[in-house]
DNA sequence: GCTTGAATGTTCAGGTATGAACGATTTCGT
DNA sequence: ACGAAATCGTTCATACCTGAACATTCAAGC
């Protein structure tokens, strides 16, 4: 047997040495239970958070966007989508155009395909944004928000 | 010129339609930020966050932790503990020691230079706790503690 | 005592992310 | 008009993470 462990959760991190409320922690872990609960339900139409986000990018803008535009709505690194597009592209959903007024540039178009699966992703990801919402009354969402603004320090 | 873009942040996605306060994006990004932050701050001593939180582990323990043990407690598959210790011990922070009640069983333990380091970064995540902790009066603080509680619906 | 089943860590393949270096192109200052 | 600087996407090396498959070891039941 194992004598010492303590497999559950570690209550350590989140007890600030004489402290009441939201710690830091608290908070990042809501978020990633959050950001779990998305790739579940996009799971289920066959993509992947980011790649949803990518093809949401696209379906929204009505037109093709250049990678770097993707990179900079997406805050990553060009070189993140350059791979981003390279599955999306092998997965049929994506198609890389060339831009007639600048020869440097690249986009990416959304394919038929990619299309129906970004609106069906759209449909999973407002369930869960439904079901973030309903778990607030307005006030407290409105709360929520306010709260959240204070967090850029 | 790029006649299509908008390169900035899009708007589109946090505006719910007929909604006011907390959305679900909203909160996402508060927390990328938060990471952002932490990774920061870590990097300065030349640590990762999830080094880091493999050092925390082990200094929390004061004594050796299996591998198993450590992927419990990070939430993650165990594959992804085997290749951090793998890291970590190449940066001499951490050995791998055979249990010996149980020969399946690998244990992490700090040496020397991974204990100062996790205590070094121990301070930086101190300091970003404490700027967290600063945004809000302990009214506030309280009030967020319990929006995080909603959350897992 | 064996056999079966569970648990442990590793390996492998693949997705997601970064930053540095690069070649191609465009832009700008002069 | 031309050379320097900025911008574009790609490639490469690396980090981090997952799930499946695997060999080894342990635990339980008979």
């Amino acid at each position: 047997m194992n004598d010492f462990v303590g497999t559950e959760r570690d209550p350590s991190r989140d007890a600030a040495p004489s402290e009441v409320g939201a710690t830091l922690f608290a908070f990042l872990e809501a978020a990633n239970h959050l950001r779990t609960r998305i790739t579940e339900v996009l799971c289920r139409v066959g993509l992947s958070y980011p790649k949803y986000e990518v093809l949401r990018q696209l379906r929204e803008a009505k037109e093709p966007l250049s990678l770097g535009a993707l990179a900079e709505c997406q805050q990553c690194a060009r070189s993140n989508i350059t791979q981003l597009v390279d599955r999306l592209e092998a997965d049929g959903l994506v198609r890389r155009v060339q831009d007639p007024s600048d020869r440097r540039a690249v986009r990416a178009e959304l394919t038929p395909a990619g299309a129906t699966l970004a609106e069906q992703g759209a449909i999973q990801i407002a369930a869960v944004r439904e079901e973030f919402e309903a778990a607030f009354t307005p006030a407290e969402r409105k709360q929520l928000g306010a709260l959240l603004d204070r967090i850029r320090f």
